[in-house]
DNA sequence: TTATATTACGCAACCGTTTTCGTAATTGCT
DNA sequence: AGCAATTACGAAAACGGTTGCGTAATATAA
């Protein structure tokens, strides 16, 4: 049995090999006795089209590419599974690249991409990208790029985020309502917009509460755990230890737990929690965490929708805007009230 | 700008295309000189190889698909982190496919594989498949499929596990000597080889401890949340209700967790859990999750190293074995000792 | 010196589809 | 009937690399 192409049809059915093709493609060019008996023979053989023939002659290959920092993350995994779902039901395929966080792991990923590997790309930045040249390198390609998440501002395209400001702006209040009269903000180093965006809304709480704002109330973590450990250890064990934490990175939020346990620190009574966060464990930690949950897998789908729109139609171009999708606070034991 | 492609390089440098294409390849038919100008022009003109027409003409597309259940679940992305580290590592490129439980889709995606799309396949079965016919076709297609985690026997190719009998066994005997006179084993519906294992232990640890077993001790969960929650309800609200519960699906646990809370069921004192699950969340839960964690990295990357090797030596037949990897058993507070 | 290897490259077929264009046969129209 | 339009198909040139084979030039051996 050699292999099944065109040509195997074309043989058995004695028409030529353009014909097989149109007909399987429903060109009106063809007849439909022709239609149907070229049909019926591919599902008879169990004949698959060769996708890189196609993806050869046709300049796309109904991939596309997803590049994020990590995968063992409850929010990239829902959005892949948003994207996932969109993909297939728009019969495209979905490559997925990790860059760790790295930088350089993201610029290969891309520099692979202008081979035309895939025909768009929706990522989601890694911590260390501080420069846009390898993503608009890609876009000058003709590759469309669209972020989520995790955007670069000066990259004209698309970006599929939350509402981070108010997200913090809400949750730094309700610390402060809650009797919180030292709220400190979880942080990790970075460029990330959406970081500085969750701290200017929780600037904007505090001073819209008469607190005083300084550097020392930001916690900077790592990537490093240990190093988050111990920096945590010593900010809750200070004279001047915060009474609640906005913390803005979901893994941070463990940490926190742990200190806390070793610290013999209550919560919420010595010191209140709001992460960022996509655990649907949440509400089962001890305590549970009370959370913003950002909506990750509409997020996913979304922006696979608008990337699958801007592949389909020609001469599309994707607007350099916002899409916001908001996240939602959910109130837990972590804080009072 | 027109397209780079071998061909600008060859008249660049009034090479012909085969040259051009062989030195990109280091064959030892070019003389090192030529190389060294070919590569020099590749990287000054920022050029990168078309990697469809090259897997058209190679028959391999240095991609491996992957299938899985679902990607919201530590198991899974874990598991895919390990695979996507070997194969960027490799140089091979990962596409990503969900069936969400559903044979159809596995079906589905398993037929367009038979394209040649990737060439290799590492697949953890969904839960409805009962039957191997598709996958036993695209191995007649000459497309190597390994599984994971959850494997189908019949199938002769590398099953990469964990030691599902003795973790379940040693799990149960741990709540036996920590004073459960009445285990249930939680599970799901499905005709999953790993879930049966599970229970064989189970069974075993009762066996040998004189515990009585009867078809009554096992709670069938479905897809369905809410009808889980109703069957939990059910059963640890019954007069002859379990003294502690071994649960052999991730998710599962948590509906545990939320039950016990609306049925104000104290863990461990009236009852003891340990659950199959890869949260790393669980120490941080109310109380603290035992767990029997699978190394899901480190079958991800097993996995894919297998395949890897398989794919890269010619005529290597993938062995009919099972390599099997450790789970571990950590024990927190949700069981007594 | 002549015969044989080796080196370094070019030619051209090939991978499997898609698509443009050409054309014979049929249909429609006046 | 005469001519244009339509229908249904085939030939062949792409798409961008890869590779087997041929060959001229050079190196090695006898």
């Amino acid at each position: 049995m050699d292999k099944l192409t065109i040509k195997t049809l074309a043989k058995e059915l004695h028409l030529s090999v353009s014909t097989i093709s149109k007909a399987l493609r429903d060109s009106h060019e063809i007849s439909a006795e022709t239609k149907r008996k070229v049909l019926a023979l591919a599902e008879q053989l169990n004949y698959t089209p060769n996708p890189y023939a196609s993806s050869l002659r046709k300049r796309k290959s109904k991939t596309i590419g997803v590049v994020i920092p990590e995968v063992v993350n409850s929010f990239f995994s829902q959005a892949i599974n948003g994207i996932e779902t969109i993909a297939k039901e728009k019969g495209y395929h979905v490559l997925i690249y990790l860059t760790h966080e790295n930088l350089d792991n993201e610029k290969g990923i891309l520099k692979d991409f202008e081979s035309g590997r895939v025909d768009g790309v929706i990522m989601s930045l890694s911590r260390e990208t501080t420069n846009s040249d390898h993503i608009k390198a890609l876009i000058d390609k003709e590759v469309p790029v669209l972020f989520f998440d995790r955007v670069f501002n000066d990259v004209h395209t698309v970006k599929v985020i939350t509402n981070d400001f108010e997200s913090a702006y809400t949750a730094t209040k309700h610390l402060i309502k809650s009797g919180c009269k030292n709220p400190h903000f979880v942080s990790i180093i970075s460029n990330l917009d959406i970081i500085s965006c969750r701290l200017e809304g929780y600037k904007k709480a505090l001073e819209e509460h008469g607190i005083k704002f300084s550097a020392a109330n930001v916690i900077n973590c790592t990537t490093n755990w240990e190093h988050n450990y111990n920096t945590l250890l010593k900010k809750l064990s200070a004279a001047k230890k915060p009474d609640g934490l906005l913390c803005s990175i979901e893994n941070l939020s463990i940490i926190i737990y742990k200190v806390c346990e070793d610290l013999k620190i209550k919560m919420p009574g010595d010191l209140q929690i709001i992460s960022f966060s996509n655990l649907d464990t949440a509400s089962f930690l001890n305590p549970p965490l009370t959370t913003i949950t950002q909506p990750a897998y509409e997020i996913g789908k979304t922006a696979a929708a608008i990337m699958v729109k801007a592949l389909e139609k020609k001469n599309f171009v994707i607007p350099d805007e916002n899409v916001i999708i908001p996240s939602v606070l959910t109130i837990r034991k972590s804080t009072r009230n």
